[in-house]
DNA sequence: CTACGACTTCAAGTCAACTTTAAGTCAAAG
DNA sequence: CTTTGACTTAAAGTTGACTTGAAGTCGTAG
């Protein structure tokens, strides 16, 4: 498979292929007169990373599942750590959003006449 | 008062500050001996901004609070317009924020021996 | 032979929202 | 007078995840 192939299968671009492997996420692909070719275990690899950046891990977290953990590590332990830091972000995230949510209703309810009114209320509202 | 005191107040660092000023979302702050001095009515200004920098608007949405509109369009108008994008946009946020937490939840299931395994099982997944 | 399309590398550009740095000004304190 | 600390500016750097551009290589079709 040309790395074309692969970047239609998986609807990425093909620099991001490039990427991937030039920051090391993905192993050297063989080559083919200096043409990336794919087999199925890089397939395999490649959709673990987007799996895991689906997931909504960076690019840091995925090296650190494929490298920062001792050989032989069982993908459970490593999928299972990685998911503890990353769903106390997650509700973080969620709280973050639910803030907005409020902040946006709250913003609904405005009456005054200026910009300037805004201000003098939010700065009366926090100061309490 | 002096950038120095706002930036405290408001829990910004002095360099935001200037940045706001820069792009053009604060007015140019007074001056004394050259240096910026802020009276009440450049507080409200300060605090709409980060009141909706809060609330998850852009730098450029509020650029658009505050010169996107006919001048006299009230506050309550402005703030609704812009609101009715970002909660829109706040939905897709969440919704993509559950899709990671179900992704997540989904990676505890994981009884894979090796990562190649998992890309295995996730390319099989998809193709049906 | 040449043109084409797809690939290659490496460096640089993009986005948002700032921060950092370098070089300079100023007023008050010692 | 000099030092100190806070301020000033303009320009460059930061972050993450790519994308874009320039310049070159390859195999194939005409």
């Amino acid at each position: 498979m040309a790395i074309s192939d692969v970047a239609r299968v998986f609807g990425l671009r093909t620099s991001a292929i490039r990427y991937y492997e030039q920051i090391g996420i993905l192993p050297p692909a063989m080559r083919k007169n200096g043409q990336r070719r794919y087999d199925k275990s890089a397939l395999f690899c490649l959709a673990v990373v987007q799996r895991a950046r689906e997931t909504g891990f960076t690019l840091e977290e995925i090296r650190e599942l494929f490298f920062g953990f001792p050989a032989g590590t069982p993908p459970p332990k490593r999928w299972h750590q990685l998911s503890q830091r990353k769903i106390a972000e997650l509700r973080e995230r969620m709280k973050r959003l639910q803030l907005m949510e409020t902040l946006l209703k709250r913003v609904e309810d405005c009456r005054c006449d200026a910009l300037d009114e805004c201000g003098e209320k939010i700065l009366r509202q926090r100061s309490r």
